[in-house]
DNA sequence: AATTTATGTCAACATAGCTGACATATTCGA
DNA sequence: TCGAATATGTCAGCTATGTTGACATAAATT
């Protein structure tokens, strides 16, 4: 091992003060969303582990449950990734009877997705833990507390994204199903 | 293209039910958070492109410029991933003049990490954009609000990792510096 | 002097993202 | 009706970031 570098500790200009609360930055609730992200997503991680999966499939698989009958356009609109990456974790899910496909009744191009029942078992068995997970850093909050928990999480959303679920629902831009 | 399987629909018991709030799972806050944090990471992410750096620079730059002097161990410990996978962007962001390296002064084996005012300065343009959504997110909220969003993120973390910012003061367990 | 500790490094591998290019089936518009 | 646009699939190769296992070195500890 050479070791290099590690002889001269004075040039460089080296900073030993800490990144405070300079600038009006909270680092602390950065570092939180930081640690609760990491732990949140490590309960469903230990589940995939052993089914073989990773988190690319837990997200299909939770999106497909969520809104069955979606179009592989609307999904990668959700998940924000090429084609290409969602075919591989596609492919897997539907040749492991996790989900299926169905040629949309109106336009026969698309392939709507569904969630077989060995799906939906999978979806919810990765969201038990998560829900416990929040239901406990709920416990101490009351109503109010909750409601600015997810008006916060909501605010954090870019505004795009934000109306999503609301076009399921009618469909103004883009992606008509 | 061959298309098999989407011939079809009526076989392998395919639900159409949106998986909704069965089994009392609070579904929405899931996604909120799934939402929240990948918009959240999305700010930085763009300022490394230009960088050529990634998340895993942006970690290691973040925790060294909140505890300059931190240890490798101690680093490895906060971020949870192997010195390997570690040495790799630690290097770069060495040999980038971000980041000093400096042997302990207690223990000559350690390889205490410093930022140089470069490696402040990304990291404080990194948090930037965090805060300010941050900050946006909060805006409505009001003191108590804030209090139970804390609070809340808090409590998501593992009890582990929950204290691991005390640590940095009095060390108990393992990895005294 | 022998062992343990803190760190570095090499090699190989897995997952999950990316781009670019091209194929096929279907729908839509002129 | 024909050509263009659309929805999807697929091949090939690249990158980023994680993993395990094995081994090296310097310094501290016993």
């Amino acid at each position: 091992m050479s070791r290099a570098g590690a002889i001269k500790p004075e040039s460089d200009h080296i900073l030993d003060r800490p990144m405070g609360d300079t600038d009006g930055i909270d680092f602390e609730i950065i570092e939180l969303l930081f640690f609760a992200y990491r732990d949140f997503i490590s309960d469903p991680d230990a589940i995939l582990d052993t089914s073989g999966f990773g988190r690319a499939h837990h997200r299909v698989v939770h999106f497909v449950n969520r809104e069955p009958g979606l179009t592989v356009a609307a999904l990668l609109d959700t998940l924000k990734i090429t084609k290409q990456s969602l075919a591989r974790v596609l492919k897997q899910l539907i040749d492991s009877g996790y989900i299926a496909q169905v040629a949309g009744p109106e336009d026969r191009r698309q392939r709507r997705l569904f969630p077989t029942e060995r799906g939906r078992e999978l979806a919810l068995a990765l969201a038990r833990p998560q829900s416990c997970r929040i239901a406990n850093a709920m416990e101490g909050l009351g109503e109010d507390g909750r409601t600015a928990v997810k008006a916060f999480l909501s605010g954090m959303i870019n505004p795009a994204t934000r109306g999503a679920a609301d076009d399921r629902e009618d469909t103004i831009e883009g992606h008509k199903q």
